[in-house]
DNA sequence: AGCCTCATGTAAACGGCGCTAACAATGTTA
DNA sequence: TAACATTGTTAGCGCCGTTTACATGAGGCT
């Protein structure tokens, strides 16, 4: 197929120019505002077409969902790898902050990939995948407090569960605007003032 | 206006009964599945006559939101009143419970209320009413824990902040099906695990 | 009572949506 | 080259949100 396509009649890759038309609707406008006949449009094609390579709107959704998903999971790895070498306290607290982050400055693919959307299991291989990258890097980081010895009176699927809801709870409050009471706190300093608690909780064990 | 209608041109509550079926409709099949349309046909009335009483979709949404909000700030103001004469750390681990079971026994209304479409300030006085009353409760206990001299080096916005992005972070995974690790949880077991934490955190400052 | 007015209902229509069916063009392979 | 599978197109269905123009009836005024 000819990369430097014109009116050719078969588009080459629809499939992935519908997902990159879905992430880049999302991510401006809203999981609301994306239509597949909207994306059809962008992508030059007829309204139909999108059904060649999607069964409906939530398999493609799924796909946009995938791809959020890789998002994530790349910048809370590139966090982890970043932090190899500090204390795993400083990796659980940067990942905490990094999560949060992520959810600020993607909110409307945050919402989307932890919805019910983003969710579905057994439907698509890659967002199952993708969903379970992504939720490896705070266990292993707390494995990593484990094996310096601290707060190991607690397990590490019970420290996940707190961390994980601790950061994810900032991150959706942040999002509706809920959090810094009236004033404009930034993403970092809420998700550090928090993350800051829970190390302190940590150490105190 | 006669209660007992018959065949009255004017429907005489149709505002009440919009909001009724609205709520019912979102708790029974989620927040995708309302529409005007199909309210108009339970309420039997045309397509139009909700434009008499909501200028649009959203309005009539914001509508159920605060009919969820009520209802939240009901459950957790029970709570409240059921601890008055417990400890505040008791009251506290209680009204984080509370908060996640409202989560768990109405997801959709829970969902619905921390949207974007429930979270959007100024168009609904009574949203915003109930949005706010139904914060309250958890600072309320809080500066019952400082007047009781527990976790005082730590500021009452601090601590709402902290306690409630735990619950609220508890009660979103566990919507979405991330919390348990496999096993069915039940949200009581997952609340009270990470609220546990949480009063250690406090006693321990 | 009769009338006016306004709130609140109806009917009909518009464009946009998800989705399907029938058909056409292209790529692939024997 | 001929058959076949893939991937496009066109046209149309029913549902939706919303608007417009019109109908009904309840309450206040004289």
């Amino acid at each position: 197929m000819n990369a430097a396509m014109g009116a050719t009649y078969h588009h080459g890759s629809l499939r992935e120019t519908l997902l990159d038309a879905g992430v880049e609707l999302v991510v401006e406008a809203g999981i609301d505002a994306l239509s597949l006949r909207e994306l059809a449009r962008r992508a030059g094609v007829s309204s139909a077409a999108p059904y060649r390579h999607f069964p409906d709107k939530d398999a493609l959704l799924r796909g946009v969902a995938a791809r959020g998903y890789q998002r994530f999971d790349q910048a809370l790895g590139k966090v982890s790898k970043q932090c190899a070498e500090t204390s795993a306290l400083e990796a659980v607290q940067q990942l905490g902050v990094a999560y949060v982050r992520f959810a600020a400055r993607n909110p409307n693919l945050f919402r989307l990939i932890f919805s019910p959307i983003g969710q579905a299991s057994g439907h698509d291989s890659e967002l199952d995948k993708a969903c379970r990258q992504s939720a490896e890097h705070l266990p292993r980081a707390l494995m990593r407090l484990h094996e310096e010895g601290i707060a190991t009176s607690i397990s590490v699927q019970e420290l996940t569960e707190l961390a994980w809801a601790l950061v994810h709870g900032v991150a959706m409050l942040y999002l509706d605007g809920l959090v810094g009471d009236g004033k404009p706190l930034s993403a970092e300093k809420a998700a550090e003032r928090v993350t800051q608690h829970l190390v302190a909780l940590f150490r105190a064990d």
